[in-house]
DNA sequence: CATTAAATAGAACGATCGTTCTTTTTTATC
DNA sequence: GATAAAAAAGAACGATCGTTCTATTTAATG
Protein backbone atom coordinates (compact mmCIF):
# COMPACT_ATOMS: atom_id res chain seq x y z
CA UNK A 1 0.00 0.00 0.00
CA UNK A 2 1.28 3.25 -1.07
CA UNK A 3 -0.88 5.66 1.18
CA UNK A 4 -0.09 5.39 4.77
CA UNK A 5 -2.82 5.15 7.35
CA UNK A 6 -1.62 9.16 8.53
CA UNK A 7 -1.78 10.09 5.17
CA UNK A 8 -4.96 9.32 4.57
CA UNK A 9 -6.22 10.52 7.83
CA UNK A 10 -4.63 13.76 7.60
CA UNK A 11 -6.51 14.85 4.54
CA UNK A 12 -9.46 13.47 5.77
CA UNK A 13 -8.99 15.61 8.56
CA UNK A 14 -8.08 18.40 6.13
CA UNK A 15 -11.40 17.91 4.31
CA UNK A 16 -13.31 18.21 7.59
CA UNK A 17 -11.82 21.10 8.33
CA UNK A 18 -11.95 22.96 5.12
CA UNK A 19 -16.00 22.63 5.47
CA UNK A 20 -15.70 23.93 9.11
CA UNK A 21 -13.77 27.02 8.27
CA UNK A 22 -16.47 27.54 6.02
CA UNK A 23 -19.23 28.07 8.40
CA UNK A 24 -16.93 29.20 11.25
CA UNK A 25 -13.95 30.86 9.93
CA UNK A 26 -10.44 29.65 9.80
CA UNK A 27 -9.55 30.92 13.07
CA UNK A 28 -12.44 29.80 15.11
CA UNK A 29 -11.25 26.40 14.17
CA UNK A 30 -11.38 23.97 17.23
CA UNK A 31 -8.99 20.81 18.02
CA UNK A 32 -12.03 19.36 20.11
CA UNK A 33 -14.77 19.74 17.65
CA UNK A 34 -12.66 19.06 14.59
CA UNK A 35 -11.40 15.55 16.48
CA UNK A 36 -15.36 15.51 17.14
CA UNK A 37 -16.09 15.86 13.88
CA UNK A 38 -13.75 12.92 12.55
CA UNK A 39 -14.45 10.65 15.54
CA UNK A 40 -10.77 11.46 16.85
CA UNK A 41 -9.98 12.48 19.99
CA UNK A 42 -8.04 15.64 20.17
CA UNK A 43 -4.48 14.45 21.14
CA UNK A 44 -4.98 12.07 18.31
CA UNK A 45 -6.07 15.06 15.67
CA UNK A 46 -3.14 17.38 16.91
CA UNK A 47 -0.66 14.71 16.33
CA UNK A 48 -0.96 14.75 13.06
CA UNK A 49 0.29 18.41 12.80
CA UNK A 50 1.45 19.61 16.34
CA UNK A 51 -0.32 22.79 16.88
CA UNK A 52 -3.09 24.69 16.49
CA UNK A 53 -1.27 27.22 14.04
CA UNK A 54 0.52 24.30 12.28
CA UNK A 55 -3.44 23.47 11.77
CA UNK A 56 -4.23 26.43 10.50
CA UNK A 57 -1.49 26.71 7.99
CA UNK A 58 -2.11 23.21 6.55
CA UNK A 59 -6.11 24.17 6.30
CA UNK A 60 -4.86 27.30 4.15
CA UNK A 61 -2.55 25.54 1.84
CA UNK A 62 -5.02 22.69 1.35
CA UNK A 63 -7.55 25.71 0.02
CA UNK A 64 -5.45 26.94 -2.22
CA UNK A 65 -4.30 23.65 -3.90
CA UNK A 66 -8.14 22.83 -3.87
CA UNK A 67 -8.37 26.32 -5.27
CA UNK A 68 -5.94 25.97 -8.02
CA UNK A 69 -7.86 22.83 -9.45
CA UNK A 70 -11.55 24.37 -9.33
CA UNK A 71 -10.52 27.85 -10.25
CA UNK A 72 -7.38 28.60 -11.64
CA UNK A 73 -7.72 25.40 -13.58
CA UNK A 74 -10.50 26.05 -15.68
CA UNK A 75 -10.30 29.65 -15.98
CA UNK A 76 -6.60 29.31 -17.16
CA UNK A 77 -7.71 27.05 -19.60
CA UNK A 78 -9.55 29.77 -21.38
CA UNK A 79 -7.31 31.20 -24.02
CA UNK A 80 -5.87 35.08 -23.15
CA UNK A 81 -8.70 37.46 -23.39
CA UNK A 82 -11.51 39.12 -21.96
CA UNK A 83 -13.01 35.90 -22.02
CA UNK A 84 -10.97 34.52 -19.77
CA UNK A 85 -11.24 37.52 -17.25
CA UNK A 86 -14.59 36.27 -17.63
CA UNK A 87 -13.77 32.81 -16.96
CA UNK A 88 -11.52 33.96 -13.81
CA UNK A 89 -14.78 35.54 -12.29
CA UNK A 90 -17.36 32.82 -13.11
CA UNK A 91 -15.16 30.03 -11.40
CA UNK A 92 -14.50 32.29 -8.78
CA UNK A 93 -17.76 32.89 -7.48
CA UNK A 94 -19.05 29.20 -8.37
CA UNK A 95 -15.87 28.42 -5.36
CA UNK A 96 -17.52 31.12 -3.49
CA UNK A 97 -20.89 29.51 -4.10
CA UNK A 98 -20.29 25.84 -3.85
CA UNK A 99 -22.56 23.71 -1.44
CA UNK A 100 -18.80 22.29 0.04
CA UNK A 101 -18.59 25.77 1.46
CA UNK A 102 -21.79 26.61 2.99
CA UNK A 103 -20.09 29.79 4.66
CA UNK A 104 -18.55 31.10 1.26
CA UNK A 105 -14.76 31.27 0.55
CA UNK A 106 -13.10 30.62 3.85
CA UNK A 107 -9.50 32.63 2.79
CA UNK A 108 -11.62 35.77 1.85
CA UNK A 109 -13.54 35.83 5.27
CA UNK A 110 -9.87 34.78 7.52
CA UNK A 111 -8.53 38.21 5.07
CA UNK A 112 -10.44 39.90 8.27
CA UNK A 113 -10.03 37.95 10.67
CA UNK A 114 -6.24 38.02 10.56
CA UNK A 115 -5.76 41.24 9.46
CA UNK A 116 -4.87 42.76 12.86
CA UNK A 117 -2.84 39.63 13.76
CA UNK A 118 0.64 38.86 13.48
CA UNK A 119 2.16 35.32 13.00
CA UNK A 120 2.65 32.72 10.50
CA UNK A 121 -1.05 32.19 9.27
CA UNK A 122 -1.75 35.67 8.66
CA UNK A 123 1.49 35.54 6.47
CA UNK A 124 0.39 32.87 4.92
CA UNK A 125 -2.89 33.73 4.56
CA UNK A 126 -0.98 37.14 3.33
CA UNK A 127 0.58 35.93 0.95
CA UNK A 128 -2.24 33.70 -1.23
CA UNK A 129 -4.32 36.70 -1.16
CA UNK A 130 -1.24 38.63 -3.25
CA UNK A 131 -0.69 35.41 -5.37
CA UNK A 132 -4.15 35.81 -6.84
CA UNK A 133 -4.20 38.94 -7.41
CA UNK A 134 -1.09 39.04 -9.37
CA UNK A 135 -2.52 35.81 -11.38
CA UNK A 136 -5.69 38.04 -11.83
CA UNK A 137 -3.16 41.35 -12.15
CA UNK A 138 -1.13 39.38 -14.89
CA UNK A 139 -4.22 38.06 -17.11
CA UNK A 140 -5.36 41.44 -17.44
CA UNK A 141 -2.38 42.29 -18.71
CA UNK A 142 -2.21 39.53 -21.54
CA UNK A 143 -5.97 40.59 -21.93
CA UNK A 144 -5.22 44.32 -23.15
CA UNK A 145 -2.47 43.21 -25.51
CA UNK A 146 -4.84 40.84 -26.72
CA UNK A 147 -7.97 42.19 -27.44
CA UNK A 148 -6.73 45.90 -27.39
CA UNK A 149 -7.93 47.19 -24.33
CA UNK A 150 -7.19 49.85 -22.18
CA UNK A 151 -7.73 47.97 -18.32
CA UNK A 152 -5.34 49.06 -15.22
CA UNK A 153 -4.51 45.53 -13.92
CA UNK A 154 -4.05 46.85 -10.54
CA UNK A 155 -7.50 48.76 -10.44
CA UNK A 156 -9.73 45.82 -12.33
CA UNK A 157 -7.99 43.05 -9.72
CA UNK A 158 -8.84 45.22 -7.04
CA UNK A 159 -12.21 45.58 -8.17
CA UNK A 160 -12.47 41.98 -8.49
CA UNK A 161 -11.68 41.57 -5.09
CA UNK A 162 -14.02 43.66 -4.03
CA UNK A 163 -17.40 42.27 -6.25
CA UNK A 164 -16.22 39.05 -4.76
CA UNK A 165 -16.32 40.17 -1.75
CA UNK A 166 -19.39 42.24 -1.90
CA UNK A 167 -21.19 39.44 -3.00
CA UNK A 168 -20.22 37.22 0.02
CA UNK A 169 -21.15 40.09 2.19
CA UNK A 170 -24.47 40.24 0.50
CA UNK A 171 -25.02 36.62 -0.03
CA UNK A 172 -24.24 35.30 3.47
CA UNK A 173 -25.27 38.10 5.73
CA UNK A 174 -27.83 39.96 3.81
CA UNK A 175 -29.41 36.71 2.41
CA UNK A 176 -29.42 38.35 -0.75
CA UNK A 177 -29.84 35.57 -3.56
CA UNK A 178 -29.22 37.78 -6.56
CA UNK A 179 -25.98 39.00 -5.52
CA UNK A 180 -23.89 36.08 -7.27
CA UNK A 181 -24.96 37.35 -10.74
CA UNK A 182 -25.22 40.73 -9.89
CA UNK A 183 -21.25 40.62 -8.98
CA UNK A 184 -20.55 38.64 -12.87
CA UNK A 185 -23.07 41.33 -14.85
CA UNK A 186 -21.04 44.09 -13.25
CA UNK A 187 -17.53 42.56 -13.72
CA UNK A 188 -18.31 42.07 -17.45
CA UNK A 189 -19.61 45.54 -17.58
CA UNK A 190 -16.02 46.57 -16.60
CA UNK A 191 -14.22 44.65 -18.40
CA UNK A 192 -16.13 45.24 -21.38
CA UNK A 193 -17.09 41.69 -22.22
CA UNK A 194 -20.28 40.37 -23.47
CA UNK A 195 -21.61 37.46 -22.72
CA UNK A 196 -22.81 35.56 -25.81
CA UNK B 1 -25.46 67.20 38.21
CA UNK B 2 -27.33 66.03 34.89
CA UNK B 3 -25.33 63.21 33.68
CA UNK B 4 -24.77 60.34 36.03
CA UNK B 5 -21.43 58.67 36.82
CA UNK B 6 -23.02 55.00 35.35
CA UNK B 7 -23.77 57.20 31.82
CA UNK B 8 -20.07 58.39 31.62
CA UNK B 9 -18.48 54.91 32.80
CA UNK B 10 -21.05 53.23 30.36
CA UNK B 11 -19.54 55.92 27.44
CA UNK B 12 -16.20 55.31 28.15
CA UNK B 13 -16.43 51.56 27.97
CA UNK B 14 -18.16 51.86 24.48
CA UNK B 15 -14.98 54.67 23.28
CA UNK B 16 -12.32 51.95 24.12
CA UNK B 17 -14.38 49.16 22.55
CA UNK B 18 -14.67 50.37 19.64
CA UNK B 19 -11.02 50.94 19.41
CA UNK B 20 -10.30 47.29 20.83
CA UNK B 21 -13.16 46.20 18.29
CA UNK B 22 -11.18 47.47 15.79
CA UNK B 23 -7.66 45.82 16.25
CA UNK B 24 -9.54 42.53 17.31
CA UNK B 25 -13.10 42.56 16.01
CA UNK B 26 -16.37 42.78 17.71
CA UNK B 27 -16.83 39.26 18.12
CA UNK B 28 -13.67 39.23 19.71
CA UNK B 29 -13.97 41.23 22.49
CA UNK B 30 -13.32 39.84 25.97
CA UNK B 31 -15.13 41.17 29.08
CA UNK B 32 -11.58 40.57 30.81
CA UNK B 33 -9.84 42.66 28.39
CA UNK B 34 -11.86 45.07 28.06
CA UNK B 35 -12.02 45.70 32.05
CA UNK B 36 -8.41 46.03 32.10
CA UNK B 37 -8.43 48.33 29.46
CA UNK B 38 -10.75 50.37 31.39
CA UNK B 39 -9.46 50.70 34.83
CA UNK B 40 -12.15 48.18 35.64
CA UNK B 41 -13.02 44.81 37.52
CA UNK B 42 -14.78 42.16 34.82
CA UNK B 43 -18.07 42.03 37.11
CA UNK B 44 -17.94 46.14 36.98
CA UNK B 45 -17.90 46.37 33.78
CA UNK B 46 -20.62 43.58 32.70
CA UNK B 47 -23.05 45.11 34.84
CA UNK B 48 -23.42 47.91 32.76
CA UNK B 49 -24.46 45.88 29.55
CA UNK B 50 -25.57 42.60 31.33
CA UNK B 51 -24.13 40.25 29.25
CA UNK B 52 -21.33 39.92 26.38
CA UNK B 53 -24.02 39.88 23.60
CA UNK B 54 -25.63 43.14 25.17
CA UNK B 55 -22.27 44.47 24.85
CA UNK B 56 -21.51 43.70 21.66
CA UNK B 57 -24.93 45.01 20.37
CA UNK B 58 -24.37 48.36 22.57
CA UNK B 59 -20.82 48.38 20.47
CA UNK B 60 -22.55 48.39 17.54
CA UNK B 61 -24.88 51.03 18.36
CA UNK B 62 -22.34 53.38 18.97
CA UNK B 63 -20.61 52.60 16.20
CA UNK B 64 -23.23 53.81 14.19
CA UNK B 65 -23.93 56.79 15.84
CA UNK B 66 -20.92 57.85 15.69
CA UNK B 67 -20.62 56.65 11.76
CA UNK B 68 -23.80 58.80 10.98
CA UNK B 69 -22.16 62.01 12.56
CA UNK B 70 -18.55 61.34 10.88
CA UNK B 71 -19.69 59.97 7.73
CA UNK B 72 -23.29 60.46 6.80
CA UNK B 73 -23.72 63.93 8.08
CA UNK B 74 -21.13 65.27 6.46
CA UNK B 75 -22.08 63.63 3.16
CA UNK B 76 -25.47 64.58 2.98
CA UNK B 77 -24.32 68.18 3.69
CA UNK B 78 -22.97 68.46 0.27
CA UNK B 79 -26.36 68.88 -2.33
CA UNK B 80 -27.76 65.64 -4.19
CA UNK B 81 -25.65 64.29 -7.70
CA UNK B 82 -22.42 63.15 -8.00
CA UNK B 83 -20.84 65.06 -6.05
CA UNK B 84 -22.61 63.45 -3.24
CA UNK B 85 -21.84 60.32 -4.04
CA UNK B 86 -18.05 61.53 -4.62
CA UNK B 87 -18.10 63.25 -0.58
CA UNK B 88 -19.93 59.68 0.45
CA UNK B 89 -16.95 57.27 -0.79
CA UNK B 90 -14.08 60.52 0.77
CA UNK B 91 -15.97 60.54 4.10
CA UNK B 92 -16.16 56.55 3.88
CA UNK B 93 -12.98 55.92 3.52
CA UNK B 94 -12.07 58.44 6.11
CA UNK B 95 -13.48 56.56 8.52
CA UNK B 96 -12.15 53.18 7.86
CA UNK B 97 -8.45 55.13 7.64
CA UNK B 98 -9.35 57.12 11.07
CA UNK B 99 -6.70 56.60 13.27
CA UNK B 100 -9.14 55.86 15.94
CA UNK B 101 -9.55 52.54 13.79
CA UNK B 102 -5.71 51.40 13.34
CA UNK B 103 -7.77 47.85 12.75
CA UNK B 104 -10.13 49.56 10.07
CA UNK B 105 -13.97 49.98 9.44
CA UNK B 106 -15.22 47.41 12.92
CA UNK B 107 -18.24 46.73 11.01
CA UNK B 108 -16.97 45.72 8.09
CA UNK B 109 -14.67 42.99 9.60
CA UNK B 110 -17.64 42.04 12.00
CA UNK B 111 -19.48 41.24 8.38
CA UNK B 112 -17.15 38.41 7.62
CA UNK B 113 -17.32 37.29 11.23
CA UNK B 114 -21.34 36.66 11.86
CA UNK B 115 -21.92 35.80 8.63
CA UNK B 116 -22.74 32.42 9.71
CA UNK B 117 -24.01 32.99 13.08
CA UNK B 118 -27.53 33.84 14.61
CA UNK B 119 -28.65 35.28 17.20
CA UNK B 120 -29.17 39.31 17.85
CA UNK B 121 -25.27 40.80 16.98
CA UNK B 122 -25.72 39.34 13.85
CA UNK B 123 -29.21 40.35 13.17
CA UNK B 124 -28.28 44.03 14.23
CA UNK B 125 -25.39 43.86 12.12
CA UNK B 126 -27.20 43.30 9.34
CA UNK B 127 -29.72 45.72 10.25
CA UNK B 128 -27.17 48.28 9.65
CA UNK B 129 -25.27 46.94 6.39
CA UNK B 130 -28.68 46.91 4.57
CA UNK B 131 -29.93 50.56 6.28
CA UNK B 132 -26.09 52.12 4.84
CA UNK B 133 -26.90 49.69 1.67
CA UNK B 134 -30.10 51.76 0.76
CA UNK B 135 -28.77 55.19 2.05
CA UNK B 136 -26.26 54.72 -0.69
CA UNK B 137 -28.68 53.52 -3.12
CA UNK B 138 -31.12 56.64 -2.66
CA UNK B 139 -27.85 58.60 -3.67
CA UNK B 140 -27.29 57.37 -6.29
CA UNK B 141 -31.19 57.80 -7.83
CA UNK B 142 -31.16 61.18 -6.15
CA UNK B 143 -28.18 61.83 -8.47
CA UNK B 144 -29.69 60.13 -11.46
CA UNK B 145 -32.19 62.89 -11.29
CA UNK B 146 -29.97 65.77 -10.20
CA UNK B 147 -27.35 65.05 -13.20
CA UNK B 148 -28.96 62.99 -15.81
CA UNK B 149 -26.49 59.79 -15.27
CA UNK B 150 -27.91 56.58 -15.89
CA UNK B 151 -26.45 54.32 -12.86
CA UNK B 152 -28.22 51.45 -11.12
CA UNK B 153 -28.62 52.42 -7.48
CA UNK B 154 -28.45 48.31 -6.62
CA UNK B 155 -25.47 47.50 -8.52
CA UNK B 156 -23.60 50.70 -7.82
CA UNK B 157 -24.19 50.47 -4.38
CA UNK B 158 -22.88 46.75 -4.56
CA UNK B 159 -19.49 48.71 -6.35
CA UNK B 160 -19.03 51.10 -3.23
CA UNK B 161 -19.49 48.22 -0.95
CA UNK B 162 -16.68 46.05 -2.83
CA UNK B 163 -14.58 49.15 -3.54
CA UNK B 164 -14.58 49.72 0.59
CA UNK B 165 -13.58 46.53 1.32
CA UNK B 166 -11.21 45.81 -0.90
CA UNK B 167 -9.86 49.27 0.41
CA UNK B 168 -9.84 47.53 3.84
CA UNK B 169 -8.07 44.22 2.79
CA UNK B 170 -5.51 45.71 0.50
CA UNK B 171 -4.32 48.14 3.31
CA UNK B 172 -4.44 46.04 6.55
CA UNK B 173 -3.54 42.85 5.34
CA UNK B 174 -1.32 43.79 2.79
CA UNK B 175 0.24 46.31 3.58
CA UNK B 176 -1.06 48.33 0.20
CA UNK B 177 -0.62 51.89 1.01
CA UNK B 178 -1.93 52.74 -1.96
CA UNK B 179 -5.58 51.07 -1.91
CA UNK B 180 -7.40 53.86 -0.15
CA UNK B 181 -7.01 56.48 -3.23
CA UNK B 182 -6.86 53.63 -5.48
CA UNK B 183 -10.32 53.07 -4.52
CA UNK B 184 -11.46 56.26 -4.74
CA UNK B 185 -10.21 56.71 -7.81
CA UNK B 186 -12.47 53.26 -9.29
CA UNK B 187 -15.61 54.90 -7.40
CA UNK B 188 -14.98 58.48 -9.56
CA UNK B 189 -14.62 56.58 -12.48
CA UNK B 190 -17.49 54.70 -12.05
CA UNK B 191 -19.83 57.08 -10.90
CA UNK B 192 -18.10 59.48 -13.48
CA UNK B 193 -17.24 62.80 -11.90
CA UNK B 194 -14.69 64.43 -12.66
CA UNK B 195 -12.67 65.30 -9.25
CA UNK B 196 -12.01 68.93 -9.76
C1' DC C 1 3.01 -14.61 12.34
C1' DA C 2 6.00 -11.91 15.33
C1' DT C 3 8.00 -7.60 16.05
C1' DT C 4 8.54 -2.88 15.79
C1' DA C 5 6.89 1.44 14.74
C1' DA C 6 3.17 4.40 14.04
C1' DA C 7 -1.31 6.06 15.20
C1' DT C 8 -4.70 7.04 18.43
C1' DA C 9 -6.93 7.38 23.02
C1' DG C 10 -7.28 9.04 27.45
C1' DA C 11 -6.32 11.86 31.23
C1' DA C 12 -4.59 15.86 33.12
C1' DC C 13 -2.54 20.71 33.03
C1' DG C 14 -2.89 25.68 33.18
C1' DA C 15 -5.16 29.42 31.03
C1' DT C 16 -9.03 32.05 29.77
C1' DC C 17 -13.69 32.67 28.90
C1' DG C 18 -18.70 34.52 30.44
C1' DT C 19 -21.51 34.61 34.23
C1' DT C 20 -23.21 34.86 39.06
C1' DC C 21 -23.17 35.97 43.90
C1' DT C 22 -21.73 38.53 47.86
C1' DT C 23 -19.30 42.31 49.82
C1' DT C 24 -17.31 46.76 49.72
C1' DT C 25 -16.90 51.28 48.05
C1' DT C 26 -18.63 55.22 45.91
C1' DT C 27 -22.17 58.30 44.48
C1' DA C 28 -26.45 60.78 44.80
C1' DT C 29 -30.19 62.73 47.74
C1' DC C 30 -32.46 64.57 51.67
C1' DG D 1 -23.22 65.13 56.92
C1' DA D 2 -26.36 61.06 57.40
C1' DT D 3 -28.73 57.75 54.66
C1' DA D 4 -30.23 55.05 50.93
C1' DA D 5 -29.08 53.68 46.33
C1' DA D 6 -25.99 52.78 42.82
C1' DA D 7 -21.54 51.28 41.17
C1' DA D 8 -17.67 48.54 41.44
C1' DA D 9 -14.72 44.83 43.33
C1' DG D 10 -13.67 40.32 44.42
C1' DA D 11 -14.11 35.53 44.50
C1' DA D 12 -15.84 31.53 42.68
C1' DC D 13 -18.35 28.60 39.14
C1' DG D 14 -18.48 25.57 35.15
C1' DA D 15 -17.09 25.33 30.49
C1' DT D 16 -13.86 25.23 26.87
C1' DC D 17 -9.56 26.04 24.92
C1' DG D 18 -4.58 24.25 23.30
C1' DT D 19 -1.12 21.44 24.78
C1' DT D 20 1.47 17.60 26.91
C1' DC D 21 2.36 13.05 28.72
C1' DT D 22 1.57 8.24 29.07
C1' DA D 23 -0.84 4.11 27.83
C1' DT D 24 -3.08 1.46 24.38
C1' DT D 25 -4.35 0.08 20.03
C1' DT D 26 -3.56 -0.33 15.24
C1' DA D 27 -0.88 -0.68 11.15
C1' DA D 28 3.29 -1.70 8.63
C1' DT D 29 7.40 -4.81 8.03
C1' DG D 30 10.69 -8.61 8.10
Amino acid sequence: MQETKAQRTRAQILSVAQHEASLVGIDALTLGGLAASCNLSKSGLNAHFGSKEALQIAVIDAIAERFRVEVAQPAFSVPPGLAQLDAIMVHWIAWSDHPDRPGGCQLIAASFDFDGMEGNVRNRLADWINAWRSVIADAVGRANGVDKTNLDPQQTSSLAYGLYMAQHVERLLLGDESASPRALTQWRRHIGHDDT
